[in-house]
DNA sequence: GCCGGTCGTGAAGGAAGTGTGGAGATCAAG
DNA sequence: CTTGATCTCCACACTTCCTTCACGACCGGC
């Protein structure tokens, strides 16, 4: 059986909000709405939904930049309803991460189409998230499993995180500063040993060769090719 | 023969209101009572009925509104009741979304019909899809019933509702806000300990395999593949 | 080889998250 | 009204995790 998914509707306009949303709860989705930027992002974050509706037009930060922003997180399908047939809003939605778009108005029934589209695309291309895999490492993130030669490995969050940060970017050095940024989300980077603690964590749970340390920068995840 | 079906019945006056409850629960369904819109749309956000037994003429806001919020939250076949034979009610009812209609007066036998034919119309529409089974946890979602190793268990309805959605996504790490959104259809991330509390029974019932948590983030359901 | 700065490591205190039983509320049925 | 079932929330105990500190080892420039 397919599991059942969950579609974000982010639109102002209550009237569309709940029509686009109805239909999609008829073709069997869970759908959750906003109305505003900043509560799409939060709403994404918790929610972590399949797919996103989005309409370019919206109070806050406009939907260009939720798109960004949504996708800095983590890759989402996403569908952008435009107000007009601007070619501009339809080239940087595109741009910004956006894989289809509608032009208002539009019928319902070609809305339902685009969505399934979308997610059949999502599933083809990725069956959700696809383990990571690197030489002997492999990182499943919907899961939240580890493994190495393939024995798991059992992580704490943060070990987690970080791993994953490493391994986005295998054989490139990542500075202390770069890490507590995206890891812990701490701007300021001063005189902390945290990040060297999760590291020794890691090295010890899965090989004290994955990890290579650049004095005075920062950590590389080494793995083979 | 299958779990009870619940439904919802809303109307005013409560001579018709007594009546359909008490034929309706002659034919075994478990029947629950509202005056008005905003205690319908109330109450089905939470006893999740399988049918609405609805009419156009209410307090509060009238019928085709409560029937417009009642698709939007989810999915649930309505059977009108209009007091006049008026085609403009019965065509703006059809179209926010309600299923079948009747003409005050009519007779109770003629409503039993109609419930019964939404009802087995309902069932056939979901019996497409066939019982989840997932190792030894065989799931029939028509019945609401669960087993485990060839034992049945008796889950309550919300607990129902969380394990068919942690099974939708096995072996995925659901995050608590994501069962919270997804299942309570609560936007807002307070209350998360509820989701726990569901969680401990399903264990209780299922045993402790079942479910692994991951720590900082939320359950996954953990059966083979 | 020396030295200042950097890193690895173990331990410890505190913070955060989770399991659990039960109280209180709600609601339908008898 | 009382009973039974269910849901939400809370308090407490318990587990897991994070951060920091201290100390010794290491690195690289001189």
């Amino acid at each position: 059986m397919a599991a059942q998914r969950t579609i974000l509707v982010v639109e102002d306009e209550r009237a569309i909000a709940d029509a686009v949303a109805a239909r999609l709860r008829a073709e069997g989705f869970l759908v959750h709405c906003v109305g505003d930027g900043p509560a799409a992002v939060e709403a994404a974050r918790r929610i972590r939904p399949d797919a996103v509706v989005l309409d370019v037009m919206l109070p806050g930060f406009d939907g260009l930049e939720v798109c960004r922003r949504l996708q800095a997180e983590r890759p989402v399908p996403v569908l952008m309803l435009t107000a007009r047939d601007d070619e501009t809003d339809l080239l940087i939605g595109l741009a910004v991460g956006a894989d289809d778009y509608l032009t208002k108005p539009f019928s319902m029934r070609e809305l339902t189409a685009r969505v399934h589209a979308l997610l059949r695309r999502m599933t083809k291309a990725s069956a959700g998230e696809p383990p990571i895999v690197l030489g002997d490492l492999e990182i499943n993130r919907a899961e939240r499993r580890v493994t190495r030669a393939g024995v798991e490995a059992h992580l704490t969050p943060t070990e987690f995180d970080l791993l994953v940060h490493l391994a986005g970017r295998p054989r490139t050095v990542l500075p202390r500063e770069r890490l507590l940024a995206d890891v812990w989300g701490w701007a300021d980077a001063s005189g902390t040993r945290t990040v060297d603690s999760h590291i020794k964590g890691l090295r010890r749970k899965l090989g004290a060769d994955l990890i290579r340390t650049v004095h005075g920068v920062g950590y590389a995840l080494e793995v083979d090719r």
